[in-house]
DNA sequence: TTTACATATGTTTATTTGTTCATATTATAA
DNA sequence: TTATAATATGAACAAATAAACATATGTAAA
């Protein structure tokens, strides 16, 4: 072996971007980009179905990507990281320059 | 639909970050970090199959995150864009920051 | 040309995973 | 407590895909 990062992190890594590769999820972020949502909110939002939603945020939870508060009965989610901002905005800046290239 | 992006945007970026999402392709991009490889030396570096290899870079290439350059019978791949870079950097933070918490 | 080496590409298979449906949990109001 | 609203979760199913294997393409030397 010749590697001289951990192994342990490259599995790491891509679990965390895996969690990014799906529209789904890439919506539900983006509709939390600059305020929290509850489950309904969202589901609503994106045209989903609640179980749906609350099956991806669980994801996105246990990823560390999103955090969440509880307010009576509803539970509202918010981005849990600047990082999860940086990474999104510097995949976008990705797609834009591949696009006018 | 309240969405003020792109709906073409979001799949573009679910597709950039699946692309990132396999241990297998994070391995590869990691050994072309700081220099270009051919496709034999990273099936070795990596104890993969050359077919294996190819057929990851192909998928990386399309997605603009390698590219390459021929030698002879050898073909030098490398990253395309700083931007994998930095993406792979934001998201080494992201998880170095989870395991301090 | 042939031959050998480097890389690419079909095809099949096993695994992963997002969605749906049904049901369970939790919290508030009546 | 009972009813209702919000969210979570388990199971089944269908779609996506990484790896392996065989084979094809391309390049250079003999």
């Amino acid at each position: 072996m010749e590697e001289t990062y951990k192994e342990e992190a490259i599995y790491g890594l891509a679990e965390l971007f895996k969690i990014f590769g799906d529209p789904t999820r890439i919506r539900i972020l983006y509709v939390m980009l600059d305020t929290e949502r509850c489950v309904n909110d969202i589901a609503g939002l994106l045209q989903m179905s609640q179980s749906s939603v609350s099956h991806q945020l669980r994801i996105l939870k246990t990823s560390k990507l999103v955090k969440s508060r509880r307010e009576g009965k509803s539970i509202f989610y918010s981005l849990d990281d600047e990082h999860v901002r940086s990474i999104l905005n510097m995949g976008m800046e990705h797609i834009m320059e591949g696009a006018g290239k």
